[in-house]
DNA sequence: CGCTTATTTCACTAATTGGTGAATAATATC
DNA sequence: GATATTATTCACCAATTAGTGAAATAAGCG
Protein backbone atom coordinates (compact mmCIF):
# COMPACT_ATOMS: atom_id res chain seq x y z
CA UNK A 1 0.00 0.00 0.00
CA UNK A 2 2.01 2.91 0.29
CA UNK A 3 1.28 5.85 2.23
CA UNK A 4 -0.06 7.40 -1.12
CA UNK A 5 0.06 10.98 -1.22
CA UNK A 6 3.79 11.21 -1.12
CA UNK A 7 4.33 14.73 0.45
CA UNK A 8 7.58 14.65 1.29
CA UNK A 9 9.11 17.05 -0.94
CA UNK A 10 11.67 19.11 0.40
CA UNK A 11 10.24 21.98 2.65
CA UNK A 12 10.58 24.24 0.13
CA UNK A 13 11.12 27.53 2.06
CA UNK A 14 9.01 30.36 1.18
CA UNK A 15 9.99 33.64 -0.42
CA UNK A 16 7.63 36.39 -2.13
CA UNK A 17 10.82 37.63 -4.22
CA UNK A 18 12.17 34.12 -5.01
CA UNK A 19 8.97 33.06 -6.68
CA UNK A 20 7.64 36.37 -8.12
CA UNK A 21 11.85 35.64 -9.65
CA UNK A 22 11.10 32.34 -11.06
CA UNK A 23 7.78 33.30 -12.79
CA UNK A 24 9.42 36.15 -14.27
CA UNK A 25 12.26 33.96 -15.63
CA UNK A 26 9.37 31.47 -16.81
CA UNK A 27 7.50 34.03 -18.28
CA UNK A 28 10.37 35.57 -20.28
CA UNK A 29 11.51 32.26 -21.90
CA UNK A 30 7.85 31.23 -22.73
CA UNK A 31 7.04 35.01 -23.94
CA UNK A 32 10.40 34.68 -25.65
CA UNK A 33 9.79 31.50 -27.50
CA UNK A 34 6.09 31.85 -28.66
CA UNK A 35 5.34 35.58 -28.57
CA UNK A 36 2.74 37.05 -26.41
CA UNK A 37 -0.19 35.40 -27.91
CA UNK A 38 1.56 31.98 -28.23
CA UNK A 39 2.72 31.83 -25.10
CA UNK A 40 0.84 29.74 -22.36
CA UNK A 41 0.27 30.76 -18.50
CA UNK A 42 0.15 27.07 -17.54
CA UNK A 43 3.43 26.24 -19.12
CA UNK A 44 4.64 29.28 -17.16
CA UNK A 45 3.40 27.53 -13.66
CA UNK A 46 4.83 24.23 -14.60
CA UNK A 47 8.35 25.33 -15.77
CA UNK A 48 8.59 28.18 -12.86
CA UNK A 49 7.59 25.11 -10.80
CA UNK A 50 5.38 26.64 -8.93
CA UNK A 51 1.07 27.34 -8.99
CA UNK A 52 -0.89 28.97 -11.37
CA UNK A 53 -2.85 30.66 -9.11
CA UNK A 54 -0.07 32.14 -7.87
CA UNK A 55 1.30 34.04 -10.98
CA UNK A 56 -2.35 35.90 -11.27
CA UNK A 57 -1.85 36.25 -7.33
CA UNK A 58 1.31 38.35 -7.81
CA UNK A 59 0.63 39.29 -11.75
CA UNK A 60 -3.00 39.59 -12.19
CA UNK A 61 -3.30 39.33 -15.97
CA UNK A 62 -1.30 37.69 -18.24
CA UNK A 63 -0.53 41.11 -20.37
CA UNK A 64 0.50 42.72 -17.37
CA UNK A 65 3.31 39.95 -16.38
CA UNK A 66 4.24 40.42 -20.09
CA UNK A 67 4.87 43.71 -19.26
CA UNK A 68 6.64 43.11 -15.93
CA UNK A 69 9.15 40.80 -18.59
CA UNK A 70 9.44 43.21 -20.76
CA UNK A 71 10.60 45.81 -18.01
CA UNK A 72 12.96 43.27 -16.49
CA UNK A 73 14.07 42.89 -20.03
CA UNK A 74 15.11 46.43 -20.58
CA UNK A 75 16.82 46.99 -16.86
CA UNK A 76 19.03 44.07 -18.10
CA UNK A 77 20.37 45.45 -20.81
CA UNK A 78 20.53 49.19 -19.45
CA UNK A 79 22.66 47.65 -17.07
CA UNK A 80 24.94 46.27 -19.25
CA UNK A 81 25.42 49.26 -21.14
CA UNK A 82 26.41 50.55 -17.74
CA UNK A 83 29.21 48.71 -17.69
CA UNK A 84 30.75 49.55 -20.85
CA UNK A 85 33.19 52.49 -19.42
CA UNK A 86 33.11 53.87 -23.17
CA UNK A 87 34.25 57.03 -22.04
CA UNK A 88 37.45 55.52 -21.32
CA UNK A 89 38.13 54.73 -24.67
CA UNK A 90 40.05 56.76 -27.65
CA UNK A 91 36.68 57.74 -29.80
CA UNK A 92 37.62 55.08 -32.69
CA UNK A 93 37.92 52.31 -29.92
CA UNK A 94 34.85 53.22 -28.33
CA UNK A 95 32.76 53.04 -31.43
CA UNK A 96 34.36 49.21 -32.05
CA UNK A 97 33.81 48.32 -28.47
CA UNK A 98 29.71 49.25 -28.34
CA UNK A 99 29.15 47.25 -31.86
CA UNK A 100 31.00 44.21 -29.88
CA UNK A 101 28.67 44.57 -27.34
CA UNK A 102 25.84 45.20 -29.08
CA UNK A 103 26.61 42.21 -31.07
CA UNK A 104 27.57 39.78 -28.37
CA UNK A 105 24.67 41.02 -26.08
CA UNK A 106 22.05 40.13 -28.40
CA UNK A 107 23.82 36.31 -29.09
CA UNK A 108 23.96 36.27 -25.46
CA UNK A 109 20.64 37.05 -24.95
CA UNK A 110 18.06 35.89 -28.10
CA UNK A 111 15.13 36.14 -25.97
CA UNK A 112 15.71 40.17 -26.17
CA UNK A 113 15.22 40.07 -30.16
CA UNK A 114 11.81 38.02 -29.44
CA UNK A 115 10.36 40.07 -26.93
CA UNK A 116 10.72 43.26 -28.71
CA UNK A 117 9.85 42.15 -31.90
CA UNK A 118 6.48 40.76 -29.74
CA UNK A 119 5.88 43.87 -28.26
CA UNK A 120 6.33 45.73 -31.32
CA UNK A 121 3.76 43.27 -32.99
CA UNK A 122 1.36 44.93 -30.17
CA UNK A 123 2.75 49.02 -31.14
CA UNK A 124 4.66 49.06 -28.10
CA UNK A 125 1.05 48.84 -25.78
CA UNK A 126 2.47 47.65 -22.99
CA UNK A 127 5.91 50.16 -22.89
CA UNK A 128 3.78 53.27 -23.24
CA UNK A 129 1.94 51.71 -20.43
CA UNK A 130 4.80 51.55 -18.27
CA UNK A 131 6.90 54.44 -16.03
CA UNK A 132 9.48 52.30 -15.38
CA UNK A 133 10.70 52.33 -18.65
CA UNK A 134 10.94 55.72 -19.21
CA UNK A 135 13.18 56.15 -16.07
CA UNK A 136 15.63 54.04 -17.60
CA UNK A 137 15.97 56.39 -20.73
CA UNK A 138 19.30 55.65 -21.94
CA UNK A 139 22.46 57.44 -20.71
CA UNK A 140 23.81 55.43 -23.99
CA UNK A 141 22.87 58.31 -25.95
CA UNK A 142 24.76 61.16 -23.84
CA UNK A 143 27.29 59.17 -23.85
CA UNK A 144 28.06 58.35 -27.72
CA UNK A 145 27.36 62.03 -28.44
CA UNK A 146 30.54 62.84 -26.65
CA UNK A 147 32.44 60.19 -28.28
CA UNK A 148 30.85 61.77 -31.70
CA UNK A 149 31.99 64.99 -30.91
CA UNK A 150 35.34 64.12 -28.72
CA UNK A 151 36.50 61.94 -32.16
CA UNK A 152 35.46 64.92 -34.38
CA UNK A 153 37.43 67.21 -32.42
CA UNK A 154 41.09 65.03 -32.81
CA UNK A 155 40.12 65.09 -36.39
CA UNK A 156 39.32 61.35 -36.83
CA UNK A 157 35.35 61.31 -37.20
CA UNK A 158 33.70 63.21 -39.69
CA UNK A 159 31.01 65.89 -38.61
CA UNK A 160 27.13 65.71 -38.33
CA UNK A 161 26.49 62.09 -37.10
CA UNK A 162 23.08 61.84 -34.99
CA UNK A 163 23.90 59.94 -32.05
CA UNK A 164 20.51 58.39 -32.02
CA UNK A 165 20.76 57.44 -35.89
CA UNK A 166 24.14 55.78 -35.06
CA UNK A 167 23.33 54.27 -32.19
CA UNK A 168 20.06 52.64 -34.33
CA UNK A 169 22.36 52.00 -36.91
CA UNK A 170 24.78 49.66 -34.84
CA UNK A 171 21.98 48.07 -33.42
CA UNK A 172 20.26 47.10 -36.59
CA UNK A 173 23.07 45.43 -37.95
CA UNK A 174 23.32 43.26 -35.57
CA UNK A 175 19.88 42.77 -35.03
CA UNK A 176 18.26 41.90 -38.13
CA UNK A 177 20.53 39.31 -38.55
CA UNK A 178 20.36 37.68 -35.78
CA UNK A 179 16.41 37.99 -35.81
CA UNK A 180 15.92 36.92 -39.62
CA UNK A 181 18.60 34.01 -39.33
CA UNK A 182 16.13 31.58 -40.10
CA UNK A 183 14.71 33.28 -43.03
CA UNK A 184 17.86 34.29 -44.44
CA UNK A 185 19.28 31.18 -43.90
CA UNK A 186 16.32 29.54 -45.84
CA UNK A 187 16.61 32.31 -49.05
CA UNK A 188 20.13 31.75 -49.41
CA UNK A 189 20.69 28.56 -48.92
CA UNK A 190 23.71 29.11 -46.10
CA UNK A 191 23.20 28.66 -42.63
CA UNK A 192 24.17 31.83 -41.24
CA UNK A 193 24.19 30.62 -37.71
CA UNK A 194 26.97 29.13 -37.27
CA UNK A 195 30.04 30.55 -35.42
CA UNK A 196 31.96 31.24 -38.54
CA UNK A 197 29.06 33.22 -40.05
CA UNK A 198 28.54 34.75 -37.00
CA UNK A 199 32.46 36.18 -36.97
CA UNK A 200 32.12 37.28 -40.80
CA UNK A 201 29.25 39.36 -39.70
CA UNK A 202 30.88 40.83 -36.96
CA UNK A 203 33.76 42.04 -38.60
CA UNK A 204 31.59 42.93 -41.55
CA UNK A 205 29.35 45.63 -39.26
CA UNK A 206 32.63 47.19 -37.50
CA UNK A 207 33.56 47.69 -41.02
CA UNK A 208 30.68 49.38 -42.07
CA UNK A 209 30.33 51.23 -38.37
CA UNK A 210 33.67 52.68 -39.06
CA UNK A 211 33.72 52.64 -42.54
CA UNK A 212 30.92 55.36 -41.74
CA UNK A 213 32.37 57.27 -38.48
CA UNK A 214 36.00 57.40 -39.68
CA UNK A 215 37.34 60.88 -41.59
CA UNK A 216 37.72 60.04 -45.09
CA UNK B 1 -43.07 43.25 -42.42
CA UNK B 2 -40.27 43.03 -44.27
CA UNK B 3 -39.96 40.22 -46.20
CA UNK B 4 -37.11 38.65 -44.74
CA UNK B 5 -34.29 36.84 -45.65
CA UNK B 6 -33.05 39.28 -48.44
CA UNK B 7 -31.52 37.19 -50.56
CA UNK B 8 -31.24 40.10 -53.42
CA UNK B 9 -27.25 40.15 -53.23
CA UNK B 10 -25.68 40.69 -56.60
CA UNK B 11 -25.46 37.40 -57.55
CA UNK B 12 -22.00 37.03 -57.07
CA UNK B 13 -20.49 35.45 -60.39
CA UNK B 14 -18.12 32.15 -59.00
CA UNK B 15 -14.29 32.56 -59.82
CA UNK B 16 -12.49 30.18 -57.81
CA UNK B 17 -8.87 32.28 -58.38
CA UNK B 18 -10.70 35.38 -56.99
CA UNK B 19 -11.78 33.30 -54.08
CA UNK B 20 -8.32 32.17 -53.46
CA UNK B 21 -7.03 35.34 -53.79
CA UNK B 22 -9.47 37.08 -51.29
CA UNK B 23 -8.64 34.47 -48.73
CA UNK B 24 -4.50 35.23 -49.20
CA UNK B 25 -5.10 39.04 -49.29
CA UNK B 26 -7.43 38.99 -46.05
CA UNK B 27 -4.90 36.33 -44.40
CA UNK B 28 -2.11 38.52 -45.43
CA UNK B 29 -3.77 41.00 -43.44
CA UNK B 30 -4.82 39.13 -40.36
CA UNK B 31 -1.23 37.11 -40.05
CA UNK B 32 0.28 40.99 -40.83
CA UNK B 33 -1.49 42.46 -37.19
CA UNK B 34 -1.70 39.81 -35.10
CA UNK B 35 1.28 36.84 -35.85
CA UNK B 36 0.42 33.68 -36.59
CA UNK B 37 -0.84 32.42 -32.97
CA UNK B 38 -2.95 35.32 -32.72
CA UNK B 39 -4.75 34.99 -36.50
CA UNK B 40 -8.22 34.17 -36.30
CA UNK B 41 -9.65 32.27 -39.03
CA UNK B 42 -13.25 33.26 -38.92
CA UNK B 43 -11.90 36.72 -39.30
CA UNK B 44 -9.85 36.15 -42.18
CA UNK B 45 -13.21 34.59 -43.42
CA UNK B 46 -15.32 37.47 -42.63
CA UNK B 47 -12.50 40.17 -43.95
CA UNK B 48 -12.86 38.34 -47.45
CA UNK B 49 -16.52 37.94 -47.51
CA UNK B 50 -16.06 34.52 -47.96
CA UNK B 51 -17.17 31.27 -45.71
CA UNK B 52 -14.90 29.98 -43.39
CA UNK B 53 -15.58 26.29 -44.69
CA UNK B 54 -14.17 27.37 -48.34
CA UNK B 55 -10.53 28.41 -46.70
CA UNK B 56 -10.31 24.67 -45.46
CA UNK B 57 -11.38 23.66 -48.40
CA UNK B 58 -8.70 25.54 -50.68
CA UNK B 59 -5.76 25.93 -47.23
CA UNK B 60 -6.50 22.80 -45.38
CA UNK B 61 -4.96 24.27 -42.85
CA UNK B 62 -4.44 27.63 -40.77
CA UNK B 63 -0.66 26.65 -41.38
CA UNK B 64 -0.63 26.25 -44.77
CA UNK B 65 -2.55 29.19 -44.83
CA UNK B 66 0.36 30.71 -43.67
CA UNK B 67 2.49 29.11 -45.79
CA UNK B 68 0.78 30.58 -48.81
CA UNK B 69 0.88 33.81 -47.58
CA UNK B 70 4.60 33.88 -47.15
CA UNK B 71 4.96 32.65 -50.28
CA UNK B 72 2.93 34.90 -52.18
CA UNK B 73 4.85 37.85 -49.98
CA UNK B 74 8.43 36.92 -51.13
CA UNK B 75 6.65 36.60 -54.84
CA UNK B 76 5.91 40.24 -54.49
CA UNK B 77 9.12 41.44 -53.26
CA UNK B 78 10.95 39.66 -56.02
CA UNK B 79 8.82 40.81 -58.81
CA UNK B 80 9.45 44.64 -57.61
CA UNK B 81 13.05 43.93 -57.32
CA UNK B 82 13.34 42.35 -61.02
CA UNK B 83 11.69 45.76 -61.99
CA UNK B 84 15.06 47.75 -60.44
CA UNK B 85 17.18 47.48 -63.44
CA UNK B 86 20.14 48.46 -61.41
CA UNK B 87 22.61 47.19 -64.21
CA UNK B 88 22.10 50.14 -66.19
CA UNK B 89 23.24 52.97 -63.51
CA UNK B 90 26.70 53.67 -62.49
CA UNK B 91 28.11 51.18 -59.51
CA UNK B 92 27.18 54.23 -56.66
CA UNK B 93 23.91 54.79 -58.24
CA UNK B 94 22.81 51.92 -58.56
CA UNK B 95 23.90 51.25 -54.95
CA UNK B 96 21.45 54.12 -54.27
CA UNK B 97 19.04 53.16 -55.57
CA UNK B 98 18.90 49.85 -54.44
CA UNK B 99 19.18 51.10 -50.96
CA UNK B 100 16.05 53.87 -51.49
CA UNK B 101 14.07 51.25 -53.08
CA UNK B 102 14.54 48.82 -50.33
CA UNK B 103 13.51 51.18 -47.78
CA UNK B 104 10.49 52.47 -49.55
CA UNK B 105 9.36 48.65 -50.31
CA UNK B 106 9.23 48.52 -46.84
CA UNK B 107 7.50 51.18 -46.09
CA UNK B 108 4.58 50.70 -48.77
CA UNK B 109 4.51 47.13 -47.21
CA UNK B 110 4.46 47.26 -43.88
CA UNK B 111 3.33 43.81 -43.73
CA UNK B 112 5.95 41.87 -44.99
CA UNK B 113 7.87 42.96 -41.62
CA UNK B 114 5.17 41.82 -39.50
CA UNK B 115 4.90 38.52 -41.55
CA UNK B 116 8.95 38.08 -41.71
CA UNK B 117 9.07 38.28 -37.86
CA UNK B 118 5.92 35.86 -37.27
CA UNK B 119 8.23 33.40 -39.49
CA UNK B 120 11.30 33.95 -37.75
CA UNK B 121 9.87 33.58 -34.60
CA UNK B 122 8.73 29.89 -35.92
CA UNK B 123 12.08 29.33 -36.96
CA UNK B 124 11.27 29.41 -40.44
CA UNK B 125 9.50 26.28 -40.45
CA UNK B 126 6.90 27.18 -43.26
CA UNK B 127 9.65 28.60 -45.54
CA UNK B 128 11.69 25.23 -44.74
CA UNK B 129 8.68 23.38 -46.59
CA UNK B 130 8.22 24.80 -49.59
CA UNK B 131 9.80 24.63 -52.84
CA UNK B 132 8.06 27.69 -54.32
CA UNK B 133 10.85 29.88 -52.19
CA UNK B 134 13.94 27.98 -53.15
CA UNK B 135 12.90 28.46 -56.81
CA UNK B 136 12.98 32.32 -56.19
CA UNK B 137 16.49 32.34 -54.74
CA UNK B 138 16.99 36.28 -55.40
CA UNK B 139 18.77 36.97 -58.44
CA UNK B 140 19.46 40.12 -57.09
CA UNK B 141 22.64 38.74 -55.00
CA UNK B 142 24.27 38.08 -58.25
CA UNK B 143 23.39 41.76 -59.82
CA UNK B 144 24.96 43.14 -56.60
CA UNK B 145 27.59 41.03 -57.00
CA UNK B 146 28.37 42.19 -60.99
CA UNK B 147 27.92 46.23 -60.00
CA UNK B 148 30.59 46.18 -56.85
CA UNK B 149 33.34 43.82 -59.03
CA UNK B 150 32.04 46.87 -61.71
CA UNK B 151 32.77 49.37 -59.33
CA UNK B 152 35.72 48.01 -58.31
CA UNK B 153 37.89 47.81 -61.65
CA UNK B 154 36.00 51.69 -62.18
CA UNK B 155 38.23 52.26 -58.37
CA UNK B 156 34.87 53.89 -56.77
CA UNK B 157 34.63 51.22 -54.57
CA UNK B 158 36.57 49.41 -52.14
CA UNK B 159 37.55 45.52 -52.65
CA UNK B 160 36.27 42.37 -51.05
CA UNK B 161 33.08 43.37 -50.15
CA UNK B 162 30.51 40.33 -50.10
CA UNK B 163 27.02 40.72 -51.85
CA UNK B 164 25.25 38.61 -48.94
CA UNK B 165 26.67 40.99 -45.92
CA UNK B 166 25.85 43.99 -48.01
CA UNK B 167 22.38 43.33 -48.96
CA UNK B 168 21.52 42.42 -45.92
CA UNK B 169 22.80 45.61 -44.22
CA UNK B 170 20.94 47.23 -46.65
CA UNK B 171 17.83 45.66 -45.30
CA UNK B 172 19.26 46.37 -42.02
CA UNK B 173 19.27 49.40 -41.54
CA UNK B 174 15.59 49.85 -43.66
CA UNK B 175 14.13 47.30 -41.56
CA UNK B 176 14.73 47.13 -37.75
CA UNK B 177 13.88 50.86 -37.97
CA UNK B 178 11.03 50.42 -39.14
CA UNK B 179 10.15 47.35 -37.79
CA UNK B 180 10.90 48.44 -33.92
CA UNK B 181 9.86 52.42 -34.68
CA UNK B 182 6.88 51.85 -31.55
CA UNK B 183 9.50 50.75 -28.74
CA UNK B 184 12.23 52.40 -30.47
CA UNK B 185 9.80 55.66 -29.63
CA UNK B 186 8.56 54.68 -26.65
CA UNK B 187 12.21 54.48 -25.06
CA UNK B 188 13.91 57.55 -26.72
CA UNK B 189 10.94 59.81 -26.34
CA UNK B 190 10.84 60.89 -30.01
CA UNK B 191 8.16 60.23 -32.59
CA UNK B 192 10.27 57.93 -34.78
CA UNK B 193 7.31 57.74 -37.43
CA UNK B 194 6.93 60.86 -38.84
CA UNK B 195 7.57 61.90 -42.32
CA UNK B 196 10.32 63.66 -41.36
CA UNK B 197 12.04 61.72 -39.28
CA UNK B 198 11.95 59.14 -42.23
CA UNK B 199 13.26 61.38 -44.21
CA UNK B 200 16.41 61.65 -41.82
CA UNK B 201 16.51 58.14 -41.48
CA UNK B 202 17.20 57.19 -45.40
CA UNK B 203 19.38 59.70 -45.94
CA UNK B 204 21.24 58.29 -42.76
CA UNK B 205 21.45 55.04 -44.31
CA UNK B 206 22.26 56.15 -47.53
CA UNK B 207 25.30 57.55 -46.03
CA UNK B 208 26.16 54.79 -44.13
CA UNK B 209 26.08 52.17 -47.02
CA UNK B 210 27.57 54.75 -49.51
CA UNK B 211 30.13 55.81 -46.76
CA UNK B 212 31.31 51.80 -46.49
CA UNK B 213 31.14 50.98 -50.18
CA UNK B 214 33.23 54.06 -51.71
CA UNK B 215 36.71 53.88 -51.76
CA UNK B 216 39.24 56.08 -49.20
C1' DC C 1 -30.46 20.08 -69.85
C1' DG C 2 -27.10 17.89 -67.15
C1' DC C 3 -22.68 17.74 -65.24
C1' DT C 4 -19.02 19.60 -62.68
C1' DT C 5 -17.22 22.84 -59.81
C1' DA C 6 -17.80 26.53 -56.56
C1' DT C 7 -19.93 28.19 -52.47
C1' DT C 8 -22.86 28.27 -48.55
C1' DT C 9 -25.08 26.75 -44.41
C1' DC C 10 -25.15 24.72 -40.17
C1' DA C 11 -24.71 22.05 -36.55
C1' DC C 12 -21.11 20.42 -33.79
C1' DT C 13 -16.83 18.87 -31.45
C1' DA C 14 -12.95 18.28 -28.84
C1' DA C 15 -9.67 20.74 -26.85
C1' DT C 16 -7.84 24.65 -25.02
C1' DT C 17 -7.44 28.82 -22.35
C1' DG C 18 -7.30 32.89 -19.37
C1' DG C 19 -8.95 33.59 -15.24
C1' DT C 20 -11.57 32.90 -10.54
C1' DG C 21 -13.29 31.54 -5.74
C1' DA C 22 -12.57 29.46 -1.80
C1' DA C 23 -10.72 26.60 1.36
C1' DT C 24 -6.54 24.76 3.18
C1' DA C 25 -1.87 24.32 4.58
C1' DA C 26 2.63 25.58 5.61
C1' DT C 27 6.01 28.86 7.32
C1' DA C 28 8.24 32.87 8.86
C1' DT C 29 8.00 36.44 12.26
C1' DC C 30 6.91 38.80 16.22
C1' DG D 1 1.76 30.50 20.20
C1' DA D 2 -0.78 33.88 17.49
C1' DT D 3 -0.75 36.09 13.15
C1' DA D 4 0.09 37.59 8.59
C1' DT D 5 2.03 36.05 4.53
C1' DT D 6 3.06 32.65 1.22
C1' DA D 7 1.76 28.77 -1.41
C1' DT D 8 -1.14 24.82 -2.95
C1' DT D 9 -5.17 22.48 -4.47
C1' DC D 10 -9.06 21.96 -7.02
C1' DA D 11 -13.15 22.43 -9.02
C1' DC D 12 -14.91 25.20 -12.42
C1' DC D 13 -16.44 28.63 -16.01
C1' DA D 14 -17.35 31.04 -19.94
C1' DA D 15 -15.51 31.84 -24.09
C1' DT D 16 -12.92 30.80 -27.79
C1' DT D 17 -10.97 28.09 -31.55
C1' DA D 18 -9.26 25.19 -35.33
C1' DG D 19 -11.32 22.07 -37.85
C1' DT D 20 -15.16 18.68 -39.75
C1' DG D 21 -19.20 16.24 -42.04
C1' DA D 22 -22.77 16.45 -44.77
C1' DA D 23 -26.24 18.27 -47.31
C1' DA D 24 -28.00 21.96 -50.07
C1' DT D 25 -27.58 25.46 -53.58
C1' DA D 26 -25.94 28.00 -57.39
C1' DA D 27 -23.35 28.95 -61.51
C1' DG D 28 -20.70 28.09 -65.51
C1' DC D 29 -20.19 25.22 -69.46
C1' DG D 30 -20.58 21.91 -73.02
Amino acid sequence: MATSKIKAAEPRSRDADRSQLAILAAARDEFARHGLAGARVDRIATDAKLNKRLIYYYFTSKDDLFQAVLEGTYADIRDAEKKLHLTDLEPAQAIRRLTEFTWEYYIAHPEFITLLNSENLHQARHLKGSDRIREMNSPLIQTLGDILERGRRDGVFRGGIDPVQLYVSIASLAYFYLSNSHTLSAVFGRNLKTNKAHNERLSHICDVILGYVLRD
